[in-house]
DNA sequence: TATGAATGAGAATTCATTCAT
DNA sequence: GATGAATGAATTCTCATTCAT
């Protein structure tokens, strides 16, 4: 049960942590009851606040989840960009990336959300910020991409956006993969298998990242 | 306003004549209202049949989704599979992959909504029947790229299944691109722009085929 | 599965057969299913009729049960009328009834629905017609319960009909009762179990018997 | 046309006030379009609410008819336990449970669909709480009637149970009883005309009173 | 600021019965 | 007589958001 920090966010200051505090529970509720159980009525009870309290932090719903994102995104990135040691093998970048993506908590549900979900429901305005926050955040890890496999900007950045694709695409079927196989036929237990992120995205990374290393 | 053959569809023949017609009138309606403007109500009334009829022919609206997309997927692959002429060149096959996809009506749009929407909502059984479907497809896609390009059958199975994730993502990007330039913001319009299909999917295309063109 | 006499029924004879087997095959799909199992699709299924042929012989789903409740109360009724051996003592001919009226098949939960499913939901002629076989098979009751316990008619008619309020209420009651008792809160189970249909049903008769027994 | 007090229930008492509203829109409901009039659209019109309100104060529509019989129950049981003066004469104490039972709005039609529409279709929690205070008030019942009768308690929960029963199969049968003559054969009249309340209860009660009475 | 009561749109699905063949 | 395709009525309940207090 989180407690805030006080009754009433005056200072500018109170109000980012109140907000912080938010976005905490749902990311509690998230891990707890999935996406399908934050509801605004069961956000509201675990951070401890009015549902109409919400609303005074956050615009929506959705926007709630793009905040959300773009936190997971900061975290994915900024991790990234402290890797200096990294070896620029592609199959050790791709296990990297790989690892960083799954590690990264609730990036790749998300992420797997972000269009059809997300963007779709949001806000022209908080839409707008996002996304102008998401492309720097991009840029930031084609730049520490260049520089790690010693590419020009323009490369990296068409590598960089590849496996962005890639890993939307991965973090989508990622979606449905991990289903109990029990009672599953024998066929059908493999077909959900495949999906899972590791066996769609490392490998893919791999191939592109093949593709530029020797430049 | 589809009007259908005949009264009462008694024969096999007639009955999946009749399914075709509840398809059709689902395209149709998409194609004019959106997927939210697909309802069973206005599906019925499309159809010219009484909503309890549709479920005759289809066990619930995800289904019918479903149906939609193996039949556009094996759209996509047939036609794939009947260019025999194809360049083996990168770009131009990336060209073409590119165009195949848009050009597959309701294809890219199906795609985004396979996982998240469709599949998690439909019921066993018939996922199951068009899991099989789809991995036939996509199977027969992977041995057609292999002769295109001369690959062998694991390379070019790694090479199609990172095709697919860059689609998937590409038409999860795409959902959103189209957004009417009026009234945004310059950096906006752009930030958009970028995330139309071709833009992501061509380069990507072109890259990963690079990798293994040469082989 | 019930396989029917022949395909066609002509003579009146085998339309009474062929009504005689789709009772039957409600019996097995109650038995099977519960109530709400009994659908006429199913019951075509079952009865290997089409669900159109069902209605040359049954009006409407309530006149079949209404058919297969006449003919349970027939059973009911024969069957006491055939004993006459009984003991007249209370306590004896309650255990009698109660013995009777669950080892009837069926009698309890159609007597449940009787009034508020059945009578409430089909058309008058099969009403009336039913309604009339239910008093005079009520009659014989009261007429053998008076010769069993020395009784004058109208007193057993008062007896019989009381006997029969007291039925009605605990088929009700019965309806409930057998819940599966894992994971219900103590006081619940029992409860639950009060009202099963002997717990009601048998004392309340003995009661009842032993207020004329002695006259 | 229900008016309620307040637009918004904040305090306790007001939220009470305002569930007793929605009762009462029930009733009326009831009273003028039966109990199949009584849908939840129609029930927030009458309460001049919205139909999302409805559901704050009442988890569904057979919690509302639980909610209503035990009101009704209340009712009885109250009215029963207030009367000190009753002659215990059978004749006349079951004049008066009669008149009792008919005079409480809506016992009757509540309590022929308390097993099968009410019990059936309610959600455990409410129904346990219920039940608990349903078998609390027959407690009572039976309590009232041991004092005006001078019976132990044993004979007493004996006779309570046996009136619980017949007053239950009664309620049942006077479900169809009030037909409209007009039009019925002969026969048919009377066969509906003593499925009337008074002519099944009251007989039977004295008949059940007048086995204990001497005692 | 904070609260939480009130709002109301929104759509899928079943199944008894009918009727064209 | 038999078939089974077609019909279509009918109603619940959830939950993001708002706004009176």
């Amino acid at each position: 049960m989180t407690i805030h920090s006080s009754k009433r966010a005056r200072s500018e200051d109170q109000k980012v942590k109140r907000q912080a505090e938010i976005l905490a529970a749902a990311r509690d509720l998230i891990e707890e009851l999935g996406f399908d159980g934050v509801t605004m009525n069961a956000l509201a009870r675990r951070a401890n606040l009015a549902k109409g309290t919400l609303y005074l932090y956050v615009r929506s719903k959705e926007e709630l989840f793009l905040l959300l994102f773009v936190e997971a995104l900061e975290d994915l990135v900024g991790r990234f960009e402290n890797e200096h040691e990294l070896s620029a093998h592609p199959a050790d970048l791709a296990d990297y990336l790989t690892d960083l993506s799954q590690n990264t908590p609730l990036f790749l549900p998300l992420f797997a959300r972000l269009v059809a979900v997300i963007e779709t429901n949001v806000a022209d305005e908080p839409l707008f910020t996002a996304k102008r926050s998401m492309l720097a955040k991009f840029e930031r890890f084609a730049v520490h991409l260049a520089k790690l496999m010693h590419l020009d900007p323009d490369r990296a950045g068409l590598v960089a956006r590849t496996l962005m694709n890639v890993l939307q695409g991965a973090a989508q079927f990622d979606l449905t993969a991990n289903r109990d196989p029990e009672g599953l036929p024998d066929d059908m237990r493999e077909a959900f298998a495949i999906n899972e992120f590791t066996r769609n995205f490392r490998p893919a990374v791999e191939l592109i990242l093949g593709a530029v290393a020797s430049d």
